[in-house]
DNA sequence: AGAAATATTATGTGCAGACATATTATCTTT
DNA sequence: AAAGATAATATGTCTGCACATAATATTTCT
């Protein structure tokens, strides 16, 4: 125990992750109760309380009521994917962002669209494409559909000037959302766009969001070969 | 305001979302500080704090001391990637788990391990290479470097019957990791292996880990084609 | 006017105490 | 012995209060 310190939460959070890492605390064992880890580590239970709870979310401890808390045998690490609006991205590496818009037509949706994004076949839609660029080269494109039902406000943004991601963040905060990542082969259109060829190995990035029960929007985002998501853990 | 509810930090979290869902309090807005919040809510400053500190984790507002709260413009969502054991992964799925060793051997790792893990050229290291099914189908290949010198104890595991990644999660927890993503075409050996053609479309994942700055494990994880990982956010 | 010192303020955190709740352990009844 | 009722207990949360800290606003000085 590293005493002398102040005793906060944060320090209590990782003098509870030293005794794991340590395997002082192996995974599965039960460690002391909040009241014993107050007295020991000299502060309030208020205060062992937020330090477990932040570590039982970081998915090192399961905590149980009556049952106590215990390391945990299979920590499910949880990856903290911050998925940015691309600009951002783009300009936090220090490139250059550019967009154009390839194609904004209204109409009814494909029944693909209609299964996943639960919406009628008939509602009216805006179908999207576009072209996302890094320091001048294809660094991403997508295709999309927004229901014009549920933000009949899109209909009257300037899609060319501003991407439609950014304008539904905007103006269509959404209360439900999915995301699936796969990696696919470039199609003959797909690999012009992208300047690439086909059968190239395409990262994809697939999101849908609801309000509440409503549609919003289903993107396909393809990016360029090359692409790398990562994080830390 | 759904009111008669009882006041706990939950539903002042719910609370401000709707407001915010609404659009009653838009992106960028300043919205009232905590002790007018609280006053209007019925509930103590430590419950409203409570919920906006979480609301700010979440993405969803700004907070600065002095400079209050805000709504976030670029609400940078965070899919929470939860990475499990694969075994847990499928039979969570419903499906059978099946493991297969395919190699393991003692030897000096290549230079691009040595630059990706910040080991040295000579260190010792297992090398191992695995094989893991579901319903007896090729599910994902794994590729795996273990640094000796950090985790001596895994030359004596037996790693034919628990996978190198269980091992290593029960004994050798990691302070730091680095995860990513991103997509392959199949080499004519995985292919073979993973049961389909050269040049199918994989999806790559790559981990690394450090016991502070000990390097632990680098591993590479491709999974057979039509694999997707997917969150909710 | 511009710089430096000072005051103000909203959030961040700690504390003690109380009660709520889920879960396990124990006791009672059949 | 099995089932049901009851007690015990560790975590979960709320409250009121205090002080810390970072950032902004204001005042003072040159």
């Amino acid at each position: 125990m590293s005493a002398s310190e102040q005793t906060n939460w944060q320090s209590v959070h990782d003098e509870v992750l030293r005794r794991i890492h340590t395997r002082e605390w192996k995974p599965g064992d039960q460690i002391p109760k909040e009241v014993e880890l107050a007295e020991q580590l000299g502060c309030a239970r208020a205060t062992v309380n937020r330090a477990l709870r932040e570590l039982a979310a970081e998915g090192f401890l399961d905590r149980r009521r009556k049952a106590g808390t215990r390391v945990s045998t299979h920590p499910v690490r949880r990856a903290k994917l911050d998925i940015p609006v691309i600009r951002l991205e783009i300009e936090g590496r220090g490139q250059k962002y550019g967009y154009g818009l390839l194609l904004s037509e209204r109409r009814t949706p494909t029944p693909e669209v209609c299964a996943n994004l639960g919406v009628s076949a008939k509602s009216d839609m805006l179908h999207i494409t576009s072209l996302h660029l890094a320091d001048r080269k294809p660094y991403m494109f997508e295709e999309r559909w927004v229901s014009i039902d549920t933000v009949p406000e899109i209909v009257d943004a300037d899609l060319s000037a501003i991407s439609a991601n950014e304008w539904l963040v905007l103006h269509a905060p959404y209360t439900k959302g999915d995301i699936s990542f796969s990696a696919v082969l470039a199609t003959e259109t797909e690999a012009k766009i992208l300047r690439t060829h086909a059968g190239a190995p395409l990262f994809l990035m697939e999101r849908m969001t609801w309000e509440h029960d409503a549609g919003i929007t289903a993107a396909r985002l393809l990016f360029a070969p090359g692409y790398r998501m990562h994080s830390a853990i």
